[in-house]
DNA sequence: TTGTATGCGTTATCAC
DNA sequence: GTGATAACGCATACAA
């Protein structure tokens, strides 16, 4: 039933449909070679001698021969596959991330499967667990907040998996990213040393977002160690939308003026951007009337009169460090992905100033 | 050798490493049954008993058991998985394709493998091979120009394939996007009809873009049929960046009055953007000076004071369509995917005119 | 350098 | 409804 002396004009008789496609054996036996020369001639090609090497090439050419994907996986116990999810590709933060890691990876060989969460932690698992079906050998998830299912499948399916976007010291799980809290910290305390007492924030929603957590929570100890508190009319939360910055605008400057707050930190630049527009739509002066700050630095906030006060991060850097990271544990046995944390750059522009 | 004689505690001996973890064929010993049985009782459960299923799930779970992807798709002859080539992510027209895409295919049990040509279609050649190695079911492939060789490779190996984001009437693959050359005609006739005779181009990079090569087609076919040629001078191409929109508006205004154009149109919002920022920082009016065109419609193109005049076109409509093609033809033996022509709008809004 | 034989983990066929 | 068993297509230990 096998090889060797099988006329090629007699089909083999199957009692299961295969692929349709040519198959490694085929091109063994019109090379005249066994399976596992032709095998070897593409894995391992510096252990064929170059005769045969190439006869093997050409007949494969030939025949249009492409290796089966199952059958190589199974064989080998390799998938060449890497997986990423994230929260959506709408935002240019996860989209270049996600950009920087498939040229990685590319570079190495594997090919990358994406898959957004929409936000949602259960989706996100979903999503994860449809990835290992397919068998992913790596995973890169945005963010901290996943369903503990999720980790300890990956742990016991040994999958590295790295966490993006986020860096926390003494984290349990290895994360690329940078120190949310520290960075509005940061931002705030800046605010602070420039005078101002006042101050609103408009943000996105924080609902399964240790992100956006970890932002607030900054804000909030900054202000608390200048003796300050957030006013709840102040916090203002929702879609991160130019729309929704702009309607936030409106809403602060409807205030008296001895209330108002005089610093507006933005969730992202997008916000900030919305704010900015609002605010001069209003007629008022920035930064006269209001200072404003983003986040992610964005092209467009250094171009815009005034160009907006905000911090740069690094995503491209990010998906870059948390692909090499996974490639790096795919080479060894057992090997962990090392946390990595990425520096955030305070961008001083014109729409921060000292209150009047 | 073979399982219901084999005790739980001896390990089989194997010749070969394997994947190290649980097997369908061990969960079946624990419950009890043979592996066809676990095997339906996971992809036909209407066909097991409703206690045997139950223990079978139970042993599953318990073994932390999860399906084999290579031998799953050895046998079935089915990955789950399709592939998307893009020229880069770091333009949200794709990245929003790739969104809505990726939705689809989820809804449908498929994967999602994702990689970027950088606009070089031997990268987008060799990113689909590796992908076709993956297993990939089927393919997206951004715009038109891709080498004979892989539309070649895709109809030998009979993976169904779509083009996006242009589309031509009689093309001789399945398109789905809109006609750019119509869009061009139609933004170079509106500035027309405004009474505009003198007209700049600023357009991205035409190298192995069809879509690109298909706009300046349009606004020439426009012009000639208006009496009209555009002076070369004023056909700037760059890549599509604020910065090179800014340097753009720069050059223009550096022309004396009398032979500057009136109109400028803008391969994309981006450029147009820039060019409204380079002109207003220049001093210039617009639309009083000159009117200003962009393309794609952006959430900031109606924010910004004057509001852009732009194209807007439906990526998200793009991407999904083109996935739900794709699923269709996986349902069905050699089904084609079928064209789709998206419809773009043009919204007249601040920044055009008619000419001083 | 090359060939032989076998296993990778699952599904599908067929018989019961 | 269930079980036995043969594929599925390839890689690799081992022998030659």
């Amino acid at each position: 039933m096998t090889g060797k002396l099988g006329e090629p004009g007699s089909p083999i008789k199957r009692s299961r449909e295969g692929s349709g496609r040519a198959r490694l054996e085929e091109v063994a036996r019109r090379a005249g070679v066994s399976t596992a020369t032709v095998s070897r001639a593409f894995n391992l090609p510096d252990r064929v001698s170059p005769e045969t090497r190439e006869r093997i090439f050409s007949t494969a050419k030939a025949l249009g021969w492409v290796p089966n994907a199952a059958g190589r996986a199974l064989a080998s116990n390799r998938t060449h596959i890497a997986g990423v999810i994230i929260p959506t590709l709408d935002n240019e933060i996860f989209s270049h991330q996600v950009g920087a890691m498939q040229r990685v990876f590319a570079e190495h060989g594997l090919n990358l499967l994406i898959a957004c969460s929409n936000y949602d932690p259960d989706l996100g698992f979903l999503q994860a667990k449809a990835m290992i079906e397919s068998g992913v050998e790596a995973l890169a998830l945005a963010g901290e907040t996943h369903p503990q299912a999720l980790y300890d499948n990956l742990d016991a399916l040994r999958i590295p998996y790295v966490l993006t976007y986020a860096y926390r010291d003494g984290a349990p799980h290895a994360m690329v990213g940078f120190d949310n809290e520290a960075a509005f910290v940061q931002i705030t305390d800046y605010l602070l040393g420039l005078g101002h007492r006042r101050f609103a924030v408009v943000m996105q929603p924080s609902d399964n977002n240790d992100r956006v957590l970890s932002r607030l929570r900054g804000i909030n100890i900054a202000l608390r160690n200048a003796g300050l508190t957030l006013a709840p009319k102040h916090l203002i939360i929702g879609k991160a939308s130019l729309d929704f910055g702009i309607s936030s605008a409106h809403q602060l400057i409807a205030e008296p003026a001895a209330t108002r707050p005089t610093a507006i930190i933005c969730g992202n630049d997008t916000l900030a951007l919305g704010v900015q527009i609002g605010l001069t739509q209003a007629g008022a002066d920035i930064p006269g009337d209001f200072s404003i700050t983003g986040f992610d630095d964005i092209e467009l906030a250094s171009k815009l009169s005034p160009a907006l006060t905000t911090m740069f991060v690094d995503n491209r850097e990010i998906g870059t460090i948390a692909a090499q990271q996974l490639v790096l544990c795919l080479g060894k046995e057992n090997a962990a992905p090392q946390s990595h944390q990425v520096m955030t750059v305070l961008r001083v522009r014109q729409t921060t100033a000292a209150p009047a």
